[in-house]
DNA sequence: AAAACTATCTTGACGCTGTCAAGTTTTCTC
DNA sequence: GAGAAAACTTGACAGCGTCAAGATAGTTTT
Protein backbone atom coordinates (compact mmCIF):
# COMPACT_ATOMS: atom_id res chain seq x y z
CA UNK A 1 0.00 0.00 0.00
CA UNK A 2 2.96 2.38 -0.37
CA UNK A 3 1.01 4.18 -3.24
CA UNK A 4 1.15 7.92 -3.46
CA UNK A 5 -1.91 8.91 -1.37
CA UNK A 6 -1.94 11.39 1.49
CA UNK A 7 -2.33 8.49 3.80
CA UNK A 8 -0.35 6.24 3.62
CA UNK A 9 -1.95 3.37 4.65
CA UNK A 10 0.30 1.46 7.01
CA UNK A 11 2.63 4.08 8.27
CA UNK A 12 3.26 2.70 11.36
CA UNK A 13 4.88 -0.40 10.12
CA UNK A 14 6.71 1.16 7.76
CA UNK A 15 8.92 3.58 9.92
CA UNK A 16 9.48 0.24 11.98
CA UNK A 17 10.66 -1.50 8.77
CA UNK A 18 12.67 2.05 8.00
CA UNK A 19 14.14 2.04 11.53
CA UNK A 20 15.42 -1.23 10.96
CA UNK A 21 16.96 -0.89 7.73
CA UNK A 22 18.41 1.84 8.67
CA UNK A 23 19.89 -0.10 12.13
CA UNK A 24 21.45 -2.53 9.38
CA UNK A 25 22.80 -0.18 6.60
CA UNK A 26 23.99 2.89 8.58
CA UNK A 27 24.07 1.96 13.16
CA UNK A 28 22.27 3.19 15.84
CA UNK A 29 24.16 6.51 15.38
CA UNK A 30 21.79 7.02 12.09
CA UNK A 31 18.54 6.32 13.77
CA UNK A 32 16.23 9.37 14.28
CA UNK A 33 12.78 9.97 14.21
CA UNK A 34 13.72 12.52 10.74
CA UNK A 35 15.50 9.44 8.80
CA UNK A 36 12.95 6.76 9.70
CA UNK A 37 10.51 9.26 8.81
CA UNK A 38 12.69 10.41 5.32
CA UNK A 39 13.28 6.69 4.44
CA UNK A 40 9.40 6.30 4.24
CA UNK A 41 8.70 8.99 2.56
CA UNK A 42 6.98 11.09 4.72
CA UNK A 43 6.97 14.41 6.77
CA UNK A 44 9.54 14.92 9.76
CA UNK A 45 6.42 14.89 12.14
CA UNK A 46 4.47 12.28 10.49
CA UNK A 47 5.57 9.28 12.49
CA UNK A 48 4.13 11.49 15.97
CA UNK A 49 0.38 10.42 14.60
CA UNK A 50 1.75 6.78 15.72
CA UNK A 51 4.43 7.00 18.29
CA UNK A 52 4.40 9.65 21.42
CA UNK A 53 7.86 10.01 20.91
CA UNK A 54 11.58 8.85 19.70
CA UNK A 55 11.27 6.07 22.83
CA UNK A 56 7.86 4.44 21.54
CA UNK A 57 10.01 3.98 18.02
CA UNK A 58 12.70 2.53 19.55
CA UNK A 59 10.42 0.19 21.70
CA UNK A 60 8.74 -0.70 18.27
CA UNK A 61 11.99 -1.68 17.03
CA UNK A 62 13.25 -3.31 19.72
CA UNK A 63 10.00 -5.17 19.16
CA UNK A 64 10.16 -6.20 15.85
CA UNK A 65 14.07 -7.32 16.59
CA UNK A 66 12.61 -9.91 19.45
CA UNK A 67 10.36 -11.04 17.15
CA UNK A 68 13.10 -12.09 14.68
CA UNK A 69 15.26 -13.42 17.32
CA UNK A 70 12.45 -15.66 18.75
CA UNK A 71 11.86 -17.01 14.98
CA UNK A 72 15.32 -18.05 15.21
CA UNK A 73 15.58 -19.31 17.43
CA UNK A 74 12.29 -21.05 16.88
CA UNK A 75 13.82 -22.34 13.32
CA UNK A 76 16.92 -23.63 15.21
CA UNK A 77 14.89 -25.42 17.82
CA UNK A 78 12.14 -26.68 15.40
CA UNK A 79 13.99 -29.11 13.42
CA UNK A 80 15.79 -30.69 16.53
CA UNK A 81 12.36 -31.20 18.76
CA UNK A 82 12.47 -34.55 20.94
CA UNK A 83 16.52 -34.10 21.30
CA UNK A 84 16.86 -30.79 23.53
CA UNK A 85 20.46 -31.28 24.01
CA UNK A 86 21.02 -30.68 20.11
CA UNK A 87 18.48 -27.89 20.89
CA UNK A 88 20.24 -25.56 23.29
CA UNK A 89 23.30 -26.17 21.48
CA UNK A 90 21.13 -24.93 18.05
CA UNK A 91 20.00 -22.11 20.13
CA UNK A 92 23.19 -20.80 21.78
CA UNK A 93 24.68 -20.41 18.35
CA UNK A 94 21.61 -18.75 16.70
CA UNK A 95 21.62 -16.20 19.53
CA UNK A 96 25.45 -15.74 18.32
CA UNK A 97 24.41 -15.16 14.99
CA UNK A 98 21.50 -12.73 15.65
CA UNK A 99 23.52 -11.08 17.11
CA UNK A 100 26.61 -10.57 15.19
CA UNK A 101 24.24 -10.42 11.68
CA UNK A 102 21.77 -7.68 13.19
CA UNK A 103 24.47 -6.51 16.11
CA UNK A 104 22.68 -2.59 15.92
CA UNK A 105 19.46 -4.15 16.59
CA UNK A 106 20.62 -7.02 18.97
CA UNK A 107 21.77 -3.78 20.88
CA UNK A 108 19.25 -1.59 20.81
CA UNK A 109 17.39 -4.19 22.25
CA UNK A 110 18.79 -4.90 25.13
CA UNK A 111 19.64 -0.79 26.10
CA UNK A 112 17.15 0.00 28.49
CA UNK A 113 13.62 -0.16 26.89
CA UNK A 114 12.39 -1.75 29.86
CA UNK A 115 13.10 1.41 32.00
CA UNK A 116 9.20 2.36 31.71
CA UNK A 117 8.54 -1.17 32.99
CA UNK A 118 4.60 -1.76 31.51
CA UNK A 119 4.95 0.87 29.15
CA UNK A 120 5.43 -1.36 26.10
CA UNK A 121 3.00 -4.34 26.47
CA UNK A 122 4.26 -5.70 23.21
CA UNK A 123 7.70 -5.48 24.00
CA UNK A 124 7.25 -7.37 27.53
CA UNK A 125 5.42 -9.87 25.85
CA UNK A 126 7.94 -11.15 23.33
CA UNK A 127 10.64 -10.96 25.11
CA UNK A 128 9.51 -12.76 27.62
CA UNK A 129 8.22 -15.31 25.20
CA UNK A 130 11.68 -15.42 24.21
CA UNK A 131 12.93 -16.09 27.65
CA UNK A 132 10.40 -19.18 28.20
CA UNK A 133 11.67 -20.35 25.15
CA UNK A 134 15.26 -21.12 25.90
CA UNK A 135 13.78 -22.13 29.76
CA UNK A 136 11.47 -24.63 27.82
CA UNK A 137 14.30 -26.27 26.18
CA UNK A 138 16.45 -26.27 29.51
CA UNK A 139 13.40 -27.71 31.15
CA UNK A 140 13.64 -30.63 28.61
CA UNK A 141 16.96 -30.92 28.75
CA UNK A 142 16.55 -31.59 33.07
CA UNK A 143 13.97 -34.17 31.68
CA UNK A 144 16.52 -36.17 29.48
CA UNK A 145 19.27 -36.35 32.20
CA UNK A 146 21.35 -33.44 30.67
CA UNK A 147 21.04 -31.24 33.31
CA UNK A 148 20.15 -31.57 36.49
CA UNK A 149 16.65 -31.64 37.61
CA UNK A 150 14.99 -28.99 40.08
CA UNK A 151 15.55 -24.68 40.22
CA UNK A 152 14.45 -24.71 36.69
CA UNK A 153 14.34 -20.97 36.68
CA UNK A 154 17.65 -20.83 38.07
CA UNK A 155 19.72 -22.90 35.55
CA UNK A 156 17.26 -20.88 32.85
CA UNK A 157 18.58 -17.21 33.85
CA UNK A 158 21.51 -18.56 34.24
CA UNK A 159 22.30 -20.22 31.00
CA UNK A 160 20.65 -17.31 29.12
CA UNK A 161 22.81 -14.74 31.07
CA UNK A 162 26.17 -16.58 30.43
CA UNK A 163 25.17 -16.57 26.89
CA UNK A 164 24.23 -13.00 26.09
CA UNK A 165 27.05 -12.14 28.60
CA UNK A 166 30.08 -14.00 26.04
CA UNK A 167 28.04 -12.33 22.88
CA UNK A 168 27.76 -9.18 25.19
CA UNK A 169 31.31 -8.65 25.27
CA UNK A 170 31.99 -10.17 21.89
CA UNK A 171 30.30 -7.93 20.61
CA UNK A 172 31.61 -5.27 22.95
CA UNK A 173 35.35 -6.71 21.84
CA UNK A 174 36.17 -7.12 25.78
CA UNK A 175 37.22 -11.07 24.96
CA UNK A 176 40.94 -10.42 24.05
CA UNK A 177 42.65 -11.81 21.23
CA UNK A 178 45.05 -14.35 23.54
CA UNK A 179 41.63 -16.23 23.68
CA UNK A 180 40.08 -15.19 20.63
CA UNK A 181 43.20 -16.71 18.80
CA UNK A 182 42.94 -19.83 20.41
CA UNK A 183 39.33 -20.55 20.30
CA UNK A 184 35.88 -19.70 18.55
CA UNK A 185 33.62 -17.60 20.36
CA UNK A 186 31.67 -21.08 19.74
CA UNK A 187 34.06 -22.79 21.67
CA UNK A 188 33.50 -20.24 24.35
CA UNK A 189 29.59 -20.83 24.03
CA UNK A 190 30.05 -24.52 24.19
CA UNK A 191 32.75 -24.97 26.81
CA UNK A 192 30.36 -22.39 29.08
CA UNK A 193 27.42 -24.73 28.68
CA UNK A 194 29.32 -27.60 28.94
CA UNK A 195 29.54 -26.30 33.02
CA UNK A 196 26.06 -26.93 33.63
CA UNK A 197 25.76 -30.11 31.15
CA UNK A 198 25.42 -34.00 33.24
CA UNK A 199 26.59 -35.19 29.61
CA UNK A 200 28.54 -33.62 26.77
CA UNK A 201 27.56 -30.97 24.49
CA UNK A 202 28.79 -30.78 21.31
CA UNK B 1 42.59 24.71 40.60
CA UNK B 2 39.52 25.56 39.46
CA UNK B 3 39.95 29.57 39.73
CA UNK B 4 38.31 32.26 37.75
CA UNK B 5 41.13 32.68 35.14
CA UNK B 6 40.68 32.67 31.93
CA UNK B 7 42.73 28.68 31.59
CA UNK B 8 41.11 26.45 34.01
CA UNK B 9 44.43 24.40 34.92
CA UNK B 10 43.16 20.74 34.43
CA UNK B 11 40.02 20.92 32.48
CA UNK B 12 40.19 17.71 30.67
CA UNK B 13 39.74 16.13 34.23
CA UNK B 14 37.03 18.66 35.33
CA UNK B 15 35.25 17.58 32.12
CA UNK B 16 35.11 13.90 33.13
CA UNK B 17 34.58 14.69 35.99
CA UNK B 18 30.96 16.73 35.14
CA UNK B 19 30.61 13.54 32.77
CA UNK B 20 30.83 11.16 35.17
CA UNK B 21 28.70 13.29 37.63
CA UNK B 22 26.08 13.68 35.19
CA UNK B 23 25.37 10.53 34.47
CA UNK B 24 25.28 9.52 38.42
CA UNK B 25 22.57 12.52 38.50
CA UNK B 26 20.79 12.77 35.55
CA UNK B 27 21.30 9.89 33.10
CA UNK B 28 22.96 8.84 30.06
CA UNK B 29 20.46 10.95 28.25
CA UNK B 30 21.42 14.45 29.50
CA UNK B 31 25.25 13.53 28.96
CA UNK B 32 25.99 15.58 26.34
CA UNK B 33 29.35 17.66 25.32
CA UNK B 34 27.29 21.42 26.10
CA UNK B 35 26.01 19.98 29.46
CA UNK B 36 29.71 19.00 30.43
CA UNK B 37 31.12 22.52 29.63
CA UNK B 38 28.80 24.02 31.76
CA UNK B 39 29.03 22.08 34.99
CA UNK B 40 32.91 22.71 34.11
CA UNK B 41 31.99 26.43 33.90
CA UNK B 42 33.42 26.77 30.25
CA UNK B 43 31.98 27.65 26.97
CA UNK B 44 30.33 25.30 25.12
CA UNK B 45 33.48 25.18 22.50
CA UNK B 46 35.90 24.48 24.95
CA UNK B 47 36.05 20.98 24.97
CA UNK B 48 37.26 20.32 22.03
CA UNK B 49 41.17 22.01 23.67
CA UNK B 50 40.91 17.95 25.13
CA UNK B 51 38.43 15.67 22.98
CA UNK B 52 38.42 15.96 19.18
CA UNK B 53 34.78 14.70 19.30
CA UNK B 54 32.28 13.89 21.78
CA UNK B 55 32.98 9.97 21.01
CA UNK B 56 36.15 10.35 22.85
CA UNK B 57 35.15 12.29 26.15
CA UNK B 58 32.77 9.01 26.46
CA UNK B 59 35.77 6.99 26.23
CA UNK B 60 37.64 9.31 28.98
CA UNK B 61 34.31 8.65 30.88
CA UNK B 62 34.11 4.84 29.76
CA UNK B 63 37.73 4.91 30.86
CA UNK B 64 37.50 6.32 34.46
CA UNK B 65 34.75 4.04 34.74
CA UNK B 66 36.84 0.90 34.66
CA UNK B 67 39.12 2.55 36.60
CA UNK B 68 36.11 2.50 39.26
CA UNK B 69 35.74 -1.15 38.72
CA UNK B 70 39.20 -1.65 38.61
CA UNK B 71 39.43 -0.08 42.26
CA UNK B 72 36.19 -2.06 43.61
CA UNK B 73 37.06 -5.22 42.54
CA UNK B 74 40.61 -4.71 43.65
CA UNK B 75 39.17 -3.57 46.94
CA UNK B 76 37.16 -6.33 47.02
CA UNK B 77 39.97 -9.01 46.69
CA UNK B 78 42.78 -7.57 48.65
CA UNK B 79 42.15 -8.24 51.92
CA UNK B 80 40.64 -12.02 51.10
CA UNK B 81 44.00 -13.01 49.39
CA UNK B 82 45.65 -16.31 50.07
CA UNK B 83 41.57 -17.20 49.54
CA UNK B 84 40.86 -17.40 46.12
CA UNK B 85 37.62 -19.15 46.68
CA UNK B 86 36.10 -16.35 48.84
CA UNK B 87 37.83 -13.58 46.25
CA UNK B 88 36.00 -15.15 43.13
CA UNK B 89 32.70 -14.56 45.11
CA UNK B 90 33.92 -11.24 46.51
CA UNK B 91 34.53 -10.01 42.99
CA UNK B 92 31.11 -10.93 41.65
CA UNK B 93 29.31 -9.17 44.29
CA UNK B 94 31.51 -6.39 43.53
CA UNK B 95 31.21 -6.66 40.10
CA UNK B 96 26.73 -6.38 40.27
CA UNK B 97 26.98 -3.26 42.99
CA UNK B 98 29.01 -1.55 41.01
CA UNK B 99 26.68 -2.28 37.81
CA UNK B 100 23.99 -1.61 40.38
CA UNK B 101 24.87 1.63 41.74
CA UNK B 102 26.54 3.61 38.65
CA UNK B 103 24.23 2.06 36.28
CA UNK B 104 24.63 4.54 33.25
CA UNK B 105 28.33 4.52 33.94
CA UNK B 106 28.38 0.52 33.13
CA UNK B 107 26.34 1.08 30.51
CA UNK B 108 27.93 3.80 28.70
CA UNK B 109 31.19 1.58 29.76
CA UNK B 110 29.86 -1.11 27.60
CA UNK B 111 28.13 0.73 24.81
CA UNK B 112 30.51 -0.18 22.03
CA UNK B 113 33.44 2.29 22.69
CA UNK B 114 35.75 0.06 20.96
CA UNK B 115 34.20 -0.09 17.97
CA UNK B 116 37.37 1.92 16.99
CA UNK B 117 39.65 -0.72 18.29
CA UNK B 118 42.99 0.60 19.04
CA UNK B 119 41.39 5.03 19.19
CA UNK B 120 41.73 4.81 22.72
CA UNK B 121 44.70 2.96 24.28
CA UNK B 122 43.92 4.05 28.04
CA UNK B 123 40.73 2.45 28.01
CA UNK B 124 42.41 -0.69 26.27
CA UNK B 125 44.69 -0.56 28.76
CA UNK B 126 42.27 -0.83 31.65
CA UNK B 127 39.73 -2.86 30.33
CA UNK B 128 42.49 -5.28 29.91
CA UNK B 129 43.86 -5.09 33.26
CA UNK B 130 40.44 -5.27 34.49
CA UNK B 131 39.83 -8.63 33.06
CA UNK B 132 43.05 -9.80 34.17
CA UNK B 133 41.95 -8.92 37.47
CA UNK B 134 39.88 -11.46 37.19
CA UNK B 135 41.76 -14.02 35.23
CA UNK B 136 44.87 -13.95 37.89
CA UNK B 137 41.76 -14.84 40.63
CA UNK B 138 40.15 -17.73 38.52
CA UNK B 139 44.08 -18.88 37.80
CA UNK B 140 44.24 -18.91 41.94
CA UNK B 141 41.11 -20.76 42.21
CA UNK B 142 42.54 -23.69 39.81
CA UNK B 143 45.55 -23.81 42.16
CA UNK B 144 43.74 -23.97 44.89
CA UNK B 145 41.47 -26.61 43.63
CA UNK B 146 38.51 -24.94 43.15
CA UNK B 147 38.28 -24.85 39.83
CA UNK B 148 39.56 -27.89 37.49
CA UNK B 149 42.82 -27.36 35.54
CA UNK B 150 44.28 -25.84 32.93
CA UNK B 151 42.63 -23.59 30.03
CA UNK B 152 42.49 -20.67 32.36
CA UNK B 153 41.52 -18.47 29.84
CA UNK B 154 38.10 -20.23 28.71
CA UNK B 155 36.99 -20.11 32.48
CA UNK B 156 38.18 -16.91 32.80
CA UNK B 157 36.10 -15.51 29.60
CA UNK B 158 33.10 -18.11 30.34
CA UNK B 159 33.28 -16.72 34.03
CA UNK B 160 33.60 -12.86 33.46
CA UNK B 161 30.88 -13.45 30.29
CA UNK B 162 28.28 -14.97 33.01
CA UNK B 163 28.39 -12.39 35.48
CA UNK B 164 28.21 -9.72 33.13
CA UNK B 165 25.25 -11.69 31.04
CA UNK B 166 23.27 -12.05 34.36
CA UNK B 167 24.11 -8.51 35.76
CA UNK B 168 23.36 -6.97 32.11
CA UNK B 169 20.00 -8.93 31.93
CA UNK B 170 19.06 -8.03 35.58
CA UNK B 171 19.63 -3.93 34.85
CA UNK B 172 17.79 -4.60 31.55
CA UNK B 173 14.81 -5.99 33.50
CA UNK B 174 15.24 -9.20 31.45
CA UNK B 175 15.02 -11.06 34.34
CA UNK B 176 10.97 -12.42 35.17
CA UNK B 177 9.35 -11.33 38.52
CA UNK B 178 8.65 -15.26 38.85
CA UNK B 179 12.50 -15.60 39.12
CA UNK B 180 13.26 -12.80 41.25
CA UNK B 181 10.78 -13.58 43.69
CA UNK B 182 12.23 -16.12 44.63
CA UNK B 183 16.12 -15.34 44.57
CA UNK B 184 18.35 -12.06 45.35
CA UNK B 185 20.09 -11.76 42.60
CA UNK B 186 22.86 -12.59 44.73
CA UNK B 187 21.72 -15.91 44.55
CA UNK B 188 21.63 -16.23 40.71
CA UNK B 189 25.36 -15.14 40.46
CA UNK B 190 26.49 -17.45 43.28
CA UNK B 191 24.17 -20.91 41.62
CA UNK B 192 26.06 -19.58 37.98
CA UNK B 193 29.39 -19.39 39.71
CA UNK B 194 28.99 -22.92 41.38
CA UNK B 195 28.76 -24.64 37.86
CA UNK B 196 32.22 -24.02 37.28
CA UNK B 197 33.23 -25.04 40.90
CA UNK B 198 34.28 -28.34 42.64
CA UNK B 199 33.68 -27.28 46.04
CA UNK B 200 30.64 -25.34 46.96
CA UNK B 201 30.61 -21.42 47.24
CA UNK B 202 29.01 -19.12 49.43
C1' DA C 1 -25.89 12.83 0.60
C1' DA C 2 -24.41 16.35 3.46
C1' DA C 3 -22.37 17.35 7.74
C1' DA C 4 -19.64 16.45 11.61
C1' DC C 5 -15.97 14.06 13.36
C1' DT C 6 -11.61 11.80 13.76
C1' DA C 7 -7.25 10.05 12.21
C1' DT C 8 -3.47 11.09 9.36
C1' DC C 9 -0.18 13.93 7.46
C1' DT C 10 2.29 18.72 6.37
C1' DT C 11 4.33 23.04 7.52
C1' DG C 12 6.66 25.87 10.46
C1' DA C 13 8.68 26.92 14.62
C1' DC C 14 11.41 26.28 19.16
C1' DG C 15 15.46 25.13 21.83
C1' DC C 16 18.87 21.76 22.07
C1' DT C 17 22.78 19.25 20.10
C1' DG C 18 27.71 18.27 17.78
C1' DT C 19 30.93 20.51 15.19
C1' DC C 20 33.64 23.98 12.82
C1' DA C 21 35.84 28.65 11.83
C1' DA C 22 37.67 32.74 13.53
C1' DG C 23 39.22 35.47 17.05
C1' DT C 24 41.06 36.29 21.94
C1' DT C 25 43.79 35.28 25.89
C1' DT C 26 47.18 32.88 28.31
C1' DT C 27 51.31 30.10 28.68
C1' DC C 28 55.49 28.19 26.72
C1' DT C 29 59.85 28.51 24.22
C1' DC C 30 63.88 30.58 22.77
C1' DG D 1 60.53 40.17 25.03
C1' DA D 2 59.05 38.23 20.57
C1' DG D 3 56.89 34.50 18.38
C1' DA D 4 54.61 30.23 18.63
C1' DA D 5 51.53 27.13 20.64
C1' DA D 6 47.91 25.90 23.60
C1' DA D 7 43.53 27.00 25.84
C1' DC D 8 39.41 29.17 25.61
C1' DT D 9 35.32 32.28 23.65
C1' DT D 10 32.06 33.75 20.30
C1' DG D 11 29.25 32.92 16.58
C1' DA D 12 27.49 30.18 13.13
C1' DC D 13 25.49 25.88 10.79
C1' DA D 14 22.77 21.81 10.02
C1' DG D 15 20.38 18.15 12.26
C1' DC D 16 17.72 16.62 16.09
C1' DG D 17 13.11 15.81 19.10
C1' DT D 18 9.02 17.97 19.93
C1' DC D 19 4.93 20.87 19.67
C1' DA D 20 1.18 23.85 17.56
C1' DA D 21 -1.61 24.93 13.73
C1' DG D 22 -3.50 23.78 9.59
C1' DA D 23 -4.64 20.72 5.51
C1' DT D 24 -6.47 16.35 3.81
C1' DA D 25 -8.53 12.02 3.87
C1' DG D 26 -11.45 8.50 5.66
C1' DT D 27 -15.52 7.41 8.89
C1' DT D 28 -19.64 8.12 11.24
C1' DT D 29 -23.94 10.36 12.03
C1' DT D 30 -28.12 12.14 10.62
Amino acid sequence: MTTDTYHHGDLKNALIQAGVDILARDGIGALSLRSVARKAGVSHSAPYAHFPDKQALIAAISTEGFHRLYTQLEAAAQPLASNPQKQIVACARAYLNFAVQERDIFNIMFSGVLEQEKAYPDFVEISKATSTLLADIVSECQKAGIFPNGQTDLFAVAIWGQLHGIVSLALEKQISHTVLDQYQLDDILLFALNQFALVELT
